[in-house]
RNA sequence: GCCACUUUAGCUCAGCGGUAGAGCGACGCUUUCGUAAAGCGUAGGUCCAGGGUUCAAAUCCCUGAAGUGGCUCCA
């Protein structure tokens, strides 16, 4: 028998006669330890409790807490496959001729993808019954029991069993583990029983598990969604159900308590409490009205990233919501983004003209898709490169003209720049412009202002020589940071977006990517801060730097985006005069700091949970007076506030002042000024800061109103203000 | 777009074949008050829309719209 050495992770070392399996080894450590092991750790590798270790190895045993009191995170990975395993067999149990397909955990939970038979799809109802099926086979704590056949036994076995899902599964794991890609390892599939095999529920799995049911302490099924087989729509259409695990039900509950503070900082839920958007469905899906307190905080952005953009040197530009179909044709955006444009407008004598010819609605598409011989060859002439698609080209004669509602602002902005002849003196040229847009996003995806069918860019476009590009792009980095400080925002990383290196889904000359892309890759190392490369994360025309802001609740939102163009220049023929007297190609560089004022006003208000830095805040100032006796000073002080710009209301409603504090509260109102007779004399204002629960004091209200012209005019994150 | 669920007063929701309900808000009156809701009263509804079943539909069935959670997508 061949002898094991383990070495613990305090460098410890055990040596056992036999190969030992995790639980030998922690009952050898302490009794304690070997009850609360849920598995192994193997040179790094996670594995089932009572698997043998067979070879030297550096060994840690897995508890649901770690030393420090926190809880594992392969450990909890670990129990909600596991539990994704119990839900399955309880679903099983329920609904005869439920196909299982896949089921991973997840951070915050595990899914498990199912066929139901078409007569017995699951339904939220039967959520009870499978949580109490669940209860059932964790108080069994029926041991996780591993077996293992060759591929050929294995694979007969799921064939018979008639599972189409699994015996592809099967196939996808013995292709990924073939001799040919390990060497000497044998194919083999791997089956877990929840109990004894044969006799008790079984599933392919790769594994590891926990040892028995019982170590799953408490499991929720929270939700049902569809998915489509390998995530293709095309493909067969699947039931995800939703759930979520701990060890411990106390755990459990603490997290369904934690999902329903998030729902309650959501944008939609805050935004129509505190009246900052409003969408009506009367006006259309996914299109946000901008209510008069929202409007307050929109401004305030704009105005302080227009501060912004005169410091650098930009100019702003103003351009219509449409444009002619050809604009979008020769910048590329048509062909490529069709499906998620809204449809061509096409002026009406067109349309009468081609209905007198008896054309139909296929034809009618075509004509409108089409893009003309002259153009394509231009293009294709100035790229380099096959960017049209021949079945596409008509002739001249046969195409249809008509606008589309804008997509994107660039090509209304490179007319602007092609409108004039330029020297490279006059290089960066730097427009920019509140630009609105309007995509066509599929029904389903539409969420509150997040994601809307149109939205206001706060969009620029730089044309520079290739020499500036390093410079311009770092200008623009340098404005994204600014003004994530100037919010607080400041838990970011950085993603470096590059071209897919086989997808056919870029444009253009390899050798101008190469250096786009070392541009991009330069200016985010002078940021700072860490950044990722993800090859395939480009958009069609060049590579890009996008700001990922994570948020409160932990969630990730895509924001600030630069982009580095040497692509639409050549589809334009754009040119300046060199200081050779040549005409040169410029680069064009696409920036956003907020990305969209709706997605970015959302984001905010979930950020502050509705409670604005006073310089947002569509109400700063709430004057509160006692009682009817001092309504009148509390309108000198509205005044007062008033004539120093400060955004103030009194309420002079007949509530005791308590009614009224609560009001201020639930509105979210950097300040209430509290006047009673007291202060009237005075000239004082007693003051209550927003997320305090008790008075500040009284002060002057000149005082006060110096403090706060201060915190607003500096757009500090915090309140301030104080006696 | 696909799957599941939802849609009743301005908001949050109850009612689930037999007269349309509550709390908050709004409005009015009383109270004139010192730090997170004073009291009383009044108004407010095409029960998402259209069709069907029924003596009778907010309630059951069908179709559609919108919303929510996911899937897929996001220049």
């Amino acid at each position: 028998m061949p002898s094991v050495t383990i070495t613990l992770p305090d460098g410890k070392t055990l040596p056992f006669d036999n190969p030992p399996s995790g639980f030998d080894v922690a009952s050898k450590i302490g009794p304690r330890l070997a009850k609360d092991a849920l598995a192994v750790k193997v040179d790094g590798e996670v594995r089932d409790l009572h698997a043998p270790i067979t070879h030297d190895a550096k060994v840690s045993i897995i508890t649901y807490k770690m030393r420090d009191g926190t809880v594992d995170p392969d450990a909890l990975l670990l129990l909600r496959h596991s539990a994704a395993h119990i839900m399955a067999e309880a679903i099983g149990n329920i609904v005869k001729g439920a196909q299982l397909v896949y089921g991973p955990p997840l951070p915050t939970g595990f899914y498990y993808d199912i066929k139901f038979p078409d007569d017995r799809p699951l339904s939220t109802n039967d959520f009870a019954n499978i949580e109490a099926e669940m209860k059932r086979i964790v108080a069994e704590d029926r041991k996780f029991t591993r077996y293992e056949c060759d591929a050929a036994a294995g694979m007969g076995k799921l064939k018979s069993e008639g599972n189409k899902y699994k015996v592809d599964n099967a196939e996808r794991a013995i292709a990924a583990s073939s001799p040919s890609a390990l060497g000497t390892q044998t194919s083999a599939l791997s089956f877990y029983a929840t109990g004894e095999p044969g006799k008790n529920w079984e599933d392919l799995c790769r594994g590891p598990h926990v040892p028995s049911t019982g170590r799953v302490g408490a499991i929720k099924v929270l939700s049902l969604a569809s998915s489509f087989w390998h995530g293709d729509e095309n493909s067969d259409r699947l039931t995800r159900v939703y759930g979520t695990a701990f060890a411990t039900q106390q755990e459990l509950d603490e997290y369904l308590k934690q999902r329903e503070e998030a729902s309650a900082r959501d944008h939609r839920v805050i935004g129509a409490k505190l009246k900052l958007f409003h969408i009506d469905e009367a006006v259309g899906q996914g299109l946000i009205l901008w209510t008069p307190a929202g409007g307050v905080v929109r401004d305030q952005l704009q105005k302080f990233i227009s501060e912004e953009l005169v410091k650098q040197g930009y100019h702003q530009v103003f351009t219509p919501h449409i444009g002619r179909l050809e604009l979008y044709k020769t910048s590329g955006h048509f062909p490529y983004y069709k499906e998620s444009q809204f449809a061509p407008i096409i002026e009406r004598d067109a349309l009468a003209e081609l209905s007198a010819q008896g054309c139909g609605c296929a034809e009618m598409m075509h004509r409108v898709e089409g893009v003309s011989a002259r153009l394509a060859s231009t293009i294709n002439e100035r790229t380099k490169k096959q960017t049209i698609t021949p079945d596409r080209v008509l002739s001249d004669d046969k195409l249809i003209e008509g606008f589309m509602l804008k997509p994107m602002n660039c090509p209304h902005h490179i007319k602007i720049f092609a409108s004039q002849q330029h020297s490279y003196r006059d290089l960066p040229v730097r427009l920019a412009e509140f630009g609105t847009v309007y995509r066509w996003e599929q029904s389903g995806e539409l969420n509150g202002m997040t994601r809307v069918r149109g939205f206001t860019q706060d969009d620029a476009h730089l044309f520079c020589t290739p020499e500036q590009v390093a410079q311009e792009v770092q200008g623009c980095l340098s404005l994204v940071k600014i003004v994530l400080s100037t919010l607080n925002m400041n838990n970011y990383r950085v993603r470096v977006g590059l071209r897919d290196p086989d997808a056919k889904k870029f444009t253009g000359d390899p050798a101008q990517w190469d250096l786009a892309e070392a541009a991009c890759r330069n200016a985010a190392k002078t940021l700072g801060v860490q950044f990722s490369e993800e090859p395939g994360e480009a958009a069609f025309y060049g590579p890009k730097i996008d700001f990922v802001v994570k948020d409160v609740i932990g969630r990730e939102w895509q924001l600030g985006t630069v982009q580095v163009d040497y692509q639409l220049p050549l589809r334009f023929g754009l040119s300046y005069i060199g200081a050779d007297n040549k005409p040169h190609t410029p680069v064009m560089i696409h920036r956003a700091p907020f990305g969209s004022m709706e997605r970015f006003c959302g984001v905010l208000i979930e950020h502050f949970a509705g409670a604005f830095p006073t310089w947002l805040s569509p109400e700063q100032v709430r004057v509160l007076p006692i009682s009817e006796k001092t309504n009148e000073y509390a309108h000198s002080v509205l005044t007062a506030l008033k004539n120093a710009g400060v955004r103030a209301t009194v309420d002079d409603g007949n509530d005791r002042v308590q009614g009224k504090i609560k009001a201020a509260a639930e509105m979210k109102i950097p300040y209430m000024l509290i006047v009673g007779p007291r202060d009237a004399e005075q000239g004082n204002v007693s003051l209550r800061v927003r997320g305090v629960e008790k008075d500040a004091g009284a002060m002057k209200l000149e005082t006060f109103v110096e403090s706060i012209k201060r915190e607003i005019a500096e757009r500090r994150a915090d309140l301030s203000v104080k006696p």
